[in-house]
RNA sequence: GGAGGGGUACUCAAGCGGUCAACGAGGGCAGACUGUAAAUCUGCUGGCUUAGCCUACGUAGGUUCGAAUCCUACCCCCUCCA
């Protein structure tokens, strides 16, 4: 096991907090590997890179030598996290949170080692407990303590329902500490409340209460959002190695360091040396290069990885076309076709009305040439690379 | 149960009989500049058999030469009182 002030370092970075503040220094200083705990939904898992800062957490603790235990909230799924939404959610059938297991795993084994991670499901010992051992749960903490939730105390406040079973959750969450006898337990900011009802219920329980981390949540690609899918500035880990690289590449450069320090695996130090380079004068650019093909490497491959920056080059550094272009067949009616209809047909614009549209901001390019004739025909039996923008294109085979 | 307010394009939000495919802001897209950065500037942002048509302002009707705007009914949201 690695010196134990090298590993606070580490491990403490990009946290926003630890709670309590000195308490993982103890834990460490036992000398034996800790039981590192983080619990996730069993909904069908979708990760992009938000999520992996977390993940990436974990990897570390494993890293140094812990034991870290995937657990997902079988169980608790049928709460729902409380947000207000006032509903519990459908049980999941038994195949649907295998099969979401399994989805899981395919995705975060790019970043732990499946050898050390230990998947768990809450069912295992919360379907055991019954009405009365939920009762004793319940009993362990108060209606007062509950209120200090941000959450429930506004809609309390405010009037908004509060079900009771939502007061279950974070307990259900808590006593999964105790039933993993958890000594450190992730999750993300929002998670804080839940994770240190954790702490109370092992202290009620007799047990060493556990460390609490929490983990930001990342800013996408806009630089100023928390990365959603619903805001459209997400990187997606199973996205294509060429649609990840070109995100990566168009952050901003400040948010680029932010990412090193989340998303990369390089240590602290390499980041700092970096950091000295770009104020010496390095391009920022070739900075997140690197960065990218990290991040492009670690979801597919170092090959494709390289292959991508390749790509990247020349594509927008030297203006070419990409190597691979989609080739689409598109029918004409009577041997031409107007180029509008071509676009369109070709996927490339959503409407004639857009193509349109793209053709008068000169956005259209034929084989490289830019084109603005609103009324141009194309032949058939020719083939031509069209592009609108920057970066879609098409092989277009009209015949 | 009673009283009032409101539903407009991706979002927020103007308009309150014609000049409204609908002000403005955000977002998005495109162009310029670049490092496909960021910032900035400019333009666009319903559809089509594209320079003219068609469909759109909660839903369905109605009044009118003409309605997002007026009337009726219905649906849905919010606030206050009980």
């Amino acid at each position: 096991m690695k010196r134990i002030d090298e590993q606070l370092q580490e491990l403490a970075r990009g946290a926003d907090e630890i709670l309590p503040e000195d308490g993982l220094e103890a834990k460490l200083r036992k000398g034996r590997p800790l039981i590192v705990k983080a619990g996730f939904d069993p909904t069908a898992p979708d990760l992009h890179l938000g999520h992996t800062v977390l993940i990436n957490k974990m990897r570390q603790f494993q890293q140094y030598g812990h034991d870290v235990v995937f657990l997902i909230g079988d169980f608790t799924g049928m709460i729902g996290d409380p947000s207000g939404k006032n509903s519990t959610r459908p049980p999941l059938s038994q195949e649907e949170i295998a099969e979401n297991a399994k989805t899981y795993e395919a995705q975060i084994f790019k970043i732990l080692d499946p050898e050390k991670t230990r998947v768990e499901f809450n069912s295992t010992w919360m379907s055991k407990l019954g009405a009365a051992g939920l009762i004793r749960l319940a009993a362990q903490h108060t209606v007062a303590r509950m209120l200090e939730r941000d959450d429930f105390s506004k809609r309390y406040a405010s009037g908004q329902p509060i079900a009771i079973h939502e007061f279950l959750y974070p307990l259900v969450q808590g006593f999964d500490s105790v039933a993993l006898k958890a000594d450190v337990e992730l999750g993300g900011t929002d998670q804080k409340f839940n994770l240190l009802v954790g702490r109370q219920l092992q202290q009620s329980n007799g047990m060493e209460p556990q460390i609490v981390m929490t983990t930001p949540l990342l800013e996408g690609l806009d630089g100023v959002n928390k990365m959603s899918k619903s805001l459209g500035n997400y990187i997606g880990i199973t996205e294509p190695a060429g649609e990840m690289f070109g995100k990566i590449m168009s952050i901003s450069d400040d948010l680029m360091w932010r990412y090193f320090e989340v998303l990369s695996f390089r240590p602290l130090s390499d980041i700092s040396e970096l950091k000295a380079q770009v104020v010496e004068g390095r391009n920022p650019r070739d900075v997140k290069f690197e960065l990218a093909e990290e991040i492009v490497g670690r979801f597919h491959d170092k090959a494709s990885a390289m292959r991508e920056r390749q790509e990247f080059i020349a594509r927008f550094q030297k203006g070419a076309m990409p190597d691979e272009i989609a080739e689409v067949r598109v029918a004409s009616n009577g041997g031409r076709l107007g180029i509008a209809h071509l676009l369109k047909e070709a996927g490339l614009v959503g409407s004639t009305s857009e193509a349109f549209r793209m053709l008068q901001q000169g956005a259209v390019r034929i084989d490289g040439d830019r084109i603005d004739d609103r009324s141009l025909e194309v032949a058939a039996g020719t083939t031509h690379v069209f592009q609108v923008g920057k970066r879609k294109f098409a092989r277009v085979l009209l015949s």
